[in-house]
DNA sequence: TCTGGGGTCCTAGGACCC
DNA sequence: TCTGGGGTCCTAGGACCC
């Protein structure tokens, strides 16, 4: 069915607040929904094991770009008392003294396990939302007529074909609401005692109480740290404790998203499947320098090399850019040097999804707000109010003829820049501007190779 | 020496419109 | 004397997610 709408009147308006209403406050028995929630163990970290399996035992952690600080580690790193986000160079005496594997972040890899993992799964289920680049969400309405020993099974099924299939342990969680169903993949991943699988429905009402009178509130998903800090002020520490709080309190002081959140705590399912992954809104690419840059040639030169990806993104999702910005700025956590920080933007006069267009904005952003004497620190581009491509080709005013002939030769020209990217590599031909230098490339010193992608880095087995 | 990057959604306020 | 009640669109800032 297809709804076509050419103008919206108030009747509509109406219907929209209704549904918004609807959302928010389901009349009860009209949720009986039921949601699978997946994903891997330490993803980064299972994927550098998969290569290496006699890392099996032994502390893994992965690192950020630029070698920064640790984004992923395993359950014997944990047990290091290192956390996600601490610094490397914090780290560094602890994950030696302990024999553990460091690796820079190799997202082709990730990527790359991360989609068999996915298409594993899908197969599975009638429906599924790939909610992130290591997890899932499925839809599990109607089916195995709601016996919870049956759907717990169809997990651990899905477990265990994903864990022969692609290599990668995972956990997970089946409940009424996606919020519960992440909870309980939280719990299947803390008390080894429920074999990776978590479900809702196989607890009685005691046993949930408990569980949630265990969970620390910030663990629930939608629950930052200031949002708890908020809570903890006024004596709401668990989940429970939220699920108990008056409703008109929680709109009031915190508004939609926690009161939504605690609807689906209480078993009400508020966020549907979204199974169809829509067109990003935005498109950014940023970058620390692996040491600081003060000159205009080689912020440029990065700016071009993020133009390259970012256009890539672009128009891989079939999208046109109508505002292109840059930023760059000086080291935050130099609190004495002197600070400038740049974060501009232009609109230009149509959508464009050419590198040529693009780039030639984006250089001429930094060479506007470039200011000399400055040790820059980060850089990078975004592109915004994104349009369907095809409608960039599309006359806007009488007097658009010249613009779109241009506009065809250039599309012309970057469909033949696609090619060689594709049949010899991404940074086979690009803008000279990306070349003017080279003394600001990302630090990974522990980069691991790409077997599943790279026929250089393909197993050899002696 | 050394502290990531890429996203989404909501809200409030101002300008403007009928 | 008395000065409405909706809307839209845009932006900046905040919070959250992995």
């Amino acid at each position: 069915m297809k709804i076509v709408c050419e103008k919206i009147d108030s009747r509509m308006i109406f219907a929209c607040k209704k549904m918004k209403a609807l959302i928010l406050n389901p009349p009860a028995g009209t949720s009986a929904r039921l949601f699978l929630h997946m994903d891997a163990n330490a993803f980064y970290c299972s994927c550098e094991r998969l290569f290496r399996p006699e890392l099996r035992r032994r502390p893994v952690v992965v690192l950020s770009n630029n070698d920064g600080c640790i984004v992923a580690l395993t359950r014997e790193a944990k047990a290091l008392g290192l956390k996600r986000g601490v610094p490397y160079f914090k780290a560094r005496a602890v994950l030696e003294a302990n024999g553990a594997a460091v690796f820079s972040s190799n997202y082709e890899l990730y990527q790359s396990i991360s989609g068999r993992m996915q298409r594993t799964i899908a197969a599975m289920i009638p429906a599924m939302e790939s909610y992130s680049i290591d997890e899932i969400f499925g839809d599990l309405t109607g089916l195995g007529q709601g016996n919870a020993q049956d759907l717990t099974d169809l997990a651990q099924r899905i477990r265990g074909r994903v864990r022969q299939w692609v290599g990668i342990p995972t956990c997970a969680g089946i409940a009424p609401t996606k919020t519960l169903a992440k909870l309980c993949d939280h719990y299947a991943k803390t008390y080894p005692a429920f074999d990776g699988v978590v479900n809702w429905l196989a607890l009685d009402e005691a046993r949930r109480e408990r569980a949630m009178a265990a969970t620390p509130v910030g663990e629930v998903w939608g629950v930052g740290s200031r949002t708890e800090a908020a809570l903890a002020a006024m004596g709401v520490e668990t989940a429970l404790d939220l699920v108990r709080m008056d409703p008109g309190l929680v709109r009031r002081r915190f508004g939609v998203v926690l009161a939504r959140t605690q609807r689906e705590l209480q078993g009400a399912s508020c966020m549907p499947l979204q199974p169809d992954a829509a067109p990003r809104q935005q498109i950014v690419r940023t970058r620390s320098f692996a040491s600081a840059v003060d000159s205009l040639e080689t912020l440029i030169a990065a700016v071009s090399v993020h133009m390259t990806d970012a256009v890539r993104s672009l128009r891989r999702q079939g999208s046109a850019a109508r505002t292109v910005g840059v930023l760059f700025h000086t080291d935050p956590f130099q609190e004495k040097a002197p600070q400038h920080g740049v974060l501009e933007s232009q609109r230009l006069e149509r959508a464009y999804a050419d590198l040529l267009t693009l780039t030639q904005a984006a250089a001429a952003l930094v060479r506007r707000f470039y200011r000399k004497g400055f040790a820059y620190r980060k850089a990078g581009v975004f592109l915004t109010d994104l349009e369907p491509r095809a409608q960039a080709f599309l006359p806007e005013t009488l007097f658009d003829g010249e613009k779109l002939a241009v506009l065809a030769r250039r599309e012309r020209m970057q469909e033949t820049l696609d090619e060689i990217a594709l049949r010899f590599g991404k940074r086979a031909l690009t803008t000279a501007a990306a070349f003017l230098s080279r003394d600001w490339i990302m630090r990974r010193d522990l980069l691991s190779p790409c077997p599943t992608t790279n026929w250089d880095d393909i197993l050899r087995v002696n």
